[in-house]
DNA sequence: TATGAATGAGGTTTCATTCAT
DNA sequence: CATGAATGAAACCTCATTCAT
């Protein structure tokens, strides 16, 4: 019976393998991404796959084998993303504006990909060491704003003498912290940091901040 | 040797209620900025105290009770040395650099501080909304901040229609990520982001920012 | 020696999930009713399963969970053997008679259920009113004593106008005490309660105490 | 100053060693008849008590002692009560429904003590059997009883041959039980337990109960 | 390949009791 | 007499992982 399969089966049903994977790294990124490494449990990762817990120590080993899989495609994701900017065609502050704006705006619509950096910074980026892919995963940025910055320079925009990677920490720093620290800014701050509103305001400040530091 | 110092009896002694507690939050503090709520183990706490693991419970009740309390030490601290920075006597920018520089040397130099806060945001910052002293601990910074940035604007020296909260949060934004996110960052980019010159420099960077921020 | 049984495997045996949740329910009954609610240990009960204590909080959740489980148990059985009394072919009198001397003689040879329902008082039958077995399990009690009572009214060997959860509550009261309080009583006034004759005299001074009341 | 001491000093203060005891005794019962023995805290009651902690171990040695203690005074108070009622100038009928009467009474009007005699036959009545003055204390209901069946039978209005235990037994069963197990045959039969009107109802069912079977 | 059952090690918390002053 | 501080033992429960089918 039922031999008239559909040719899209559901996420993680039978013999799917890469379905399977796909389902378990969605679940398990939304898991450690709000409760953190020791705070997100098998189980409850388990109970909301499609398949059975058995699969998650087939296809990564044990809990950190997942959460260094997880890692990794949220990594991967953003590169990949940067990479398709296209600033070649904009002014060399038209780029690094958006550059930086983009920047911004991926980690606030990307809070799972903030939350995952910072619980891998509480655990000593111990996951990160062990993955080959991610140094080659993540030199393109600095590429692109090298790019960015030396057009800058040559028409006389910039000034000279920068390290661009001060430039990205600067703009990561911006970002990040708009989201990772979020709770307890707001909490303590009784600021509104999510609104659409809130969001544009800041990403102003965060780009204009950006520009004035490398301006002549 | 130091029977000069009858006052002050080595923490944990018995019958030291104030000294078991001081001593316990000290261990406390190490072990959550170690390895994060979840990560920290109540046992290994207990063995490092000078006394026994009930008094975790005599003192804090559960192990959310010692994390609040942990969170409530370490901001009372830096807004207590905040409010000594006497800034009245410099002129704005002196000021500003002054505030700036030392955010960013004491986020440095407490990386417990730090990480204590990202943990404190993983956990969507529960326990500090349950501590009603965190508000008012917390005032004092944006007073000390708003005092500074009129005087400058009164005098020519900074532009108007600045939020001061964006310039604080600027501020901690650029010294909380060059400690909370060094392991990822410097993993990636093989950064150095430790020695004293490495330091220095970053620390030269996130003053120049804030200030270009805020210049004419 | 017994392959003549696989359809009963024996209690406790791997992979037979309705074996181990009786084995647990076994052992946790015996528990309870020595040793009270508070009184018993999780431990003790582990240590007398054919299957480690985890498996009591994967079947019953919790210690409380367990609890439940055993009442519904006890409870249901009680009223199993009830039902099947059939009474429907004796005179009113006698099938009164046989009535109450099974629930005397139920109660004295199952001490457990008493010993459990006495638990669950002292903890007000919280655990009960969590139950939703509970109320339909016992209502078949009523029932069959309500046909034994019209049928004595009509044919005017008792007297009309009882409400047949009064003799209902005296027919469990007698039977109930001569095994709830045996060990005070006994204590107090020396009292044999537990020899073949003492249960013999004793249950015919029970059983013709609610003959009396409901007599003409 | 303040030695213009009060003439009665609140119980539990200062160098009042019955009144502390008296106060321990009264807060103990109430915790052990809510909880149980292993149920009820030796902290709680120490919470509440006017004294401290100390004072229950140093008056009652542990929480066992401190147990009996509760038991006997509890035993104590309505074998007393019973003494005083001077059943003499009634009639050995009238003589007989009163002190039903009473023991339904007395029980409904004092949980705590049924409470207790549950607990302590939940544990076997250890801590009974541990006391001397128990049954020196429990004989003299069974001499007041004697005396009235006595009467009744040379009178022609009580049958002959009856063990008067038993009707002491039949007695406590129903009125202990009206109060023991409200909890549950409250909670399975939905019946009101507690009402005035309940409380005169069975009060007079149960001492019609006694009455018929003594009956000729 | 897939699954519910099973587990040992270790986690947090509570307890009655004693100590130091 | 009186008290708050202190404790070891043991309680309940959870965890990541593996097993049997």
């Amino acid at each position: 019976m039922d031999h008239q399969l559909p040719a899209q089966p559901a996420p993680g049903r039978t013999h799917d393998p890469e379905g399977v994977r796909r389902n378990i790294l969605a679940i398990a990124t939304a898991e450690f991404a709000e409760k953190g490494f020791s705070g997100a449990r098998v189980d409850e990762i388990a109970a909301k796959i499609n398949t059975s817990k058995r699969m998650i120590y087939y296809y990564f080993k044990d809990k950190e084998g997942l959460f260094v899989a997880v890692l990794e495609e949220a990594y991967a994701r953003i590169r990949r993303i940067e990479r398709d900017l296209n600033l070649d065609g904009l002014s060399p502050v038209d780029a690094l504006a958006r550059l930086t704006g983009f920047t911004f705006e991926y980690q606030s619509e990307n809070a799972d990909f903030v939350r995952l950096v910072m619980v891998e910074n509480i655990h000593h980026a111990v996951h990160l060491a062990r993955s080959e892919r991610m140094q080659s995963l993540n030199v393109s940025v600095l590429q692109v704003l090298e790019d960015v910055y030396r057009r800058g320079v040559a028409e006389g925009v910039f000034r000279d003498g920068i390290d661009v990677v001060d430039i990205h920490m600067t703009m990561s720093a911006l970002s990040f912290f708009n989201v990772s620290n979020r709770a307890t800014f707001s909490a303590i701050f009784k600021r509104d940091m999510v609104s659409p509103e809130a969001f544009t305001r800041r990403r102003q400040v965060v780009v204009e901040t950006v520009l004035r530091y490398v301006a002549r």
